[in-house]
DNA sequence: GTGGCCCCTGTTTTT
DNA sequence: CAGGGGCCAC
């Protein structure tokens, strides 16, 4: 096992750790996959580990495809034995073997989330509630939430109007999927749990199985997800988690980092091993990536460390408004590449997938080719939905929100009336609507429900029904891709999508690309197909691989990647840290992280940049710089742009981002000016505009700062709170504090009276 | 029942 | 600003 020998002393500790529960908390760059996947090697190759006894769990396809990978490549076989994926495959993997034991047939479907959204609509209508008063949207969210604290229906108690209402939604919408005989994402994982929670002879049977579990990104998991790791281990007790606090991005999903914490309670006798060197960054980066999370409490602290001494400056460019900032990093990457720097090299962070789009501009206005990752590129579109719904439809008849969505393609002369009409008949019957259609189809005239639709429409009906009892026997015989060719076929799809547009042309290129998809499933299920299209989605963009080019992506796509140079924009009050954080402290702390995460995925070259103005909609007039940028020393920063010869820029007046549309604009001074890249970034000390307050610089301070971020507080007036921002001016102590009762306030800590209580902190931990 | 137009609203991150 | 839903005309 010469594999062992790279490693260093923690990596290698961890590697070999001996059984029962093991903690690896790693910092970025320290050498986490390696870990993972070397310790799998190791069990298989070093212990005789049967393959298909151990189960590595991941949150995306990404990191499973490259696990497996990286293990084939060092033991030189064939891994596939392992279960090896996403908790949600590996979830949906289970329930496909173990569906007797639920209300699903094995024929299920997932929903992906429109769909999802849109059968909660139909609960919602159903209910005869008020779809304006109850959004659809944020009635799915709150659903999620539940299901993510693995609280069904029945378990949740409400409170109040609002959340009786939700959990009547949530009852309906439950009962629909399983009329539909479809999961949402989160019931994969619930199910799951219910499974191996009710069936003691079924999770015994797991358990007993899976001598070894591994887990990456432990500091995801949310509660289901860790019930599910506990059942699941239960047996042999071997559970091996890698994480690290200060990388926790999803909270919003309902994962909890204090999973790291119960783990060290729950798993008893467990080793817990740091690793602390980075083999990834330059000094400075890390540096820079320190002083920014250092800021947040409740974390591990680790001591990272790298040998890779020094590094360029980081760059910190202001530019006017948007596109300047655009032009900006596009003209710097086009520099770098006339020098000869491959163009894979770089990647451009943001926090919204909105904010892709003038990126995305700009490299098309230089020539330039990008990849870019996620954001609906390919799977949300209609025509590869539409497709996508028939296959679903002919595995799956009971998914009436695929048949609502295929009936109409190409418009058949059925419409709502007639689709509610169905349903009614159907439902009275006890049967699906898609079984009523089909047996409309098979029958013809002689079908019990022929009568119910007088004249025209049976026959339209009829005539849908009989593709999809076609189709539906189709699926069992033919491959994925013969079923694919023929549902286009009959529908007469070529035809229906080329209307001589470039658009048309453009969307019968996607659904080629999607048949070439489904030729790879040649000796697999439709099922898997279809299994596949729900989970993988958007993150491993198809066949990106071989471009040479630089990467455009979200910061939480980033997560788990590196790259030489690394771009991260959009650094402004309400955009990062995002608007939507604002009033909460352990929301702005997650903010905080998804700024670590970006700026530790740089190998050699950190470029920061940020607009004063942005344009388009309903964005803030001018914006602020934003907070974590304070929190990088100044001598780790070679400032650029508009700014450059001010030096840090006054926060006099944080204001966020008003998300109304009629402000008075009032554009500061400096906004005014024009600023065209890339002469600006040579441009000499413009002369200082007119400014009533004099620049207070850090530098001298004669007032003590006397409060910090996240620290406790008590005012007389507004009780408890937490201080969100500290920073003096003017010789002015001025702290915002953010009270559970009364929301944000901003003070002066010389009259506000406050009292700390930062001595029982330690408490809330 | 279909297609087109207008208004409104919602604005984060994703398996 | 853009996508979705509602409303109107064919």
């Amino acid at each position: 096992m010469d594999f062992l020998k790279k490693l260093n002393q923690a990596q290698h500790k961890a590697v070999t750790a001996g059984d029962g529960a093991v903690l690896v908390l790693a910092g970025p760059g320290s050498g986490k996959t390696r870990v993972l996947t070397h310790r799998i090697a190791y069990l298989i190759q070093g212990l005789g580990v049967p393959p298909y006894a151990i189960l590595a769990v991941t949150f995306t396809n990404r990191a499973a495809r490259e696990m497996q990978q990286r293990v084939e490549g060092m033991l030189g076989t064939d891994v596939r034995e392992i279960w090896l994926g996403t908790f949600h495959a590996m979830c949906a993997r289970i329930l496909r073997r173990e569906y007797a034991v639920t209300p699903y047939d094995r024929n299920f479907v997932i929903m992906d989330s429109d769909d999802q959204e849109k059968l909660v609509k139909r609960a919602i209508d159903n209910l005869r509630i008020d779809p304006k008063l109850f959004k659809p949207a944020s009635m799915h969210a709150a659903i999620s939430s539940l299901k993510n604290q693995m609280l069904w229906p029945d378990d949740f108690k409400p409170r109040g109007y609002r959340e009786e209402i939700i959990q009547r939604i949530y009852t309906q919408y439950n009962q629909l999927l399983i009329a539909n005989n479809a999961l949402d994402f989160d019931d994969l994982l619930l199910w799951a749990v219910r499974i191996l929670e009710k069936n003691p002879e079924i999770r015994q049977r797991y358990a007993s199985r899976f001598q070894h579990v591994l887990v990456d990104e432990f500091q995801d998991t949310n509660a289901v997800q860790y019930r599910f790791l506990q059942l699941i281990s239960s047996h042999h007790r071997n559970i091996f988690v890698v994480g690290d606090e200060d990388q926790s991005i999803y909270r919003w999903r309902g994962a909890d980092y204090h999973n790291v914490l119960a783990f060290e309670e729950d798993f008893s006798g467990e080793h817990k091993i740091l690793l602390e060197q980075n083999y990834r960054s330059m000094q400075i980066i890390l540096d820079a990536a320190r002083a920014v999370i250092d800021r947040n409490t409740q974390r591990t602290p680790k001591a990272l460390f790298t040998e890779r001494g020094g590094g360029e400056k980081i760059t910190l460019y202001e530019a006017s408004n948007d596109y300047a900032e655009a032009d900006y990093v596009v003209a710097t990457i086009q520099q770098a590449l006339a020098r000869g720097v491959p163009g894979s090299q770089f990647a451009v962070m943001y926090r919204t997938n909105a904010q892709s789009r003038l990126l995305e501009e700009g490299f098309l206005r230089a020539g330039l080719p990008y990849k870019l990752v996620g954001a609906q590129r390919f799977y949300g579109r209609r025509e590869v939905k539409d497709v996508i719904a028939f296959l679903r439809l002919a595995q799956n008849p009971a998914d009436e929100i695929s048949l609502a969505r295929a009936i109409g393609v190409p418009p058949r002369g059925i419409g709502e009336k007639t689709l509610l009409t169905l349903q009614i008949l159907a439902s009275n019957a006890g049967l699906s609507a898609g079984q009523v259609l089909m047996d409309l189809g098979r029958q013809g005239k002689a079908s019990p429900f022929w009568e119910e639709f007088r004249g025209r429409p049976a026959a339209l009906l009829a005539d849908f029904g009989a593709l999809m009892a076609a189709w539906n026997n189709a699926a069992r015989s033919l491959s994925v891709a013969e079923l694919f060719d023929q549902i286009l076929r009959d529908i007469g799809y070529e035809a229906y999508i080329k209307d001589e547009s470039e658009e048309g042309d453009e969307r019968w290129e996607n659904v080629q690309e999607l048949r070439r998809l489904a030729f790879e499933y040649d000796d697999r299920e439709l099922t898997d197909f279809l299994e596949n299209m729900a989970l993988v989605s958007d993150q491993d963009t198809l066949g990106a691989e071989a471009v040479n080019a630089p990467t455009l992506l979200t910061l939480h796509a980033a997560k788990g990647l590196e790259f030489d140079q690394v771009f991260i924009t959009g650094l402004d009050e309400g955009l990062l840290p995002h608007s939507r954080s604002k009033d909460d402290p352990e929301e702005m702390a997650e903010e905080r992280r998804l700024f670590y995460v970006g700026i530790t995925r740089a190998r050699n070259r950190l470029y920061l940049a940020r607009a004063e103005q942005r344009s388009g909609y309903n964005t803030a007039d001018y914006s602020t710089a934003s907070r974590f940028l304070d929190d990088i020393p100044e001598e780790l920063l070679k400032r650029e742009g508009v700014r450059s010869s001010y030096g840090r820029q006054s926060r006099r007046e944080v204001s966020y981002p008003s998300w109304g549309r009629d402000r008075p604009a009032a554009p500061p001074p400096s906004a005014r000016k024009p600023v065209e890249w890339p002469t600006s970034a040579r441009q000499p000390a413009a002369p200082r505009p007119p400014d009533p307050e004099p620049e207070s610089r850090p530098a001298t301070r004669p007032v003590k700062q006397r409060y910090h971020p996240s620290q406790r507080v008590r005012h007389p007036v507004w009780g408890e709170g937490m201080v969100m921002n500290s920073k003096v001016e003017d010789n002015e102590e001025i702290v915002d504090v953010f009270f559970g009762a009364a929301g944000l306030k901003r003070l002066l800590a010389s009259l506000a009276n406050l009292e700390d209580l930062s001595g029982d902190q330690e408490k809330t931990l």
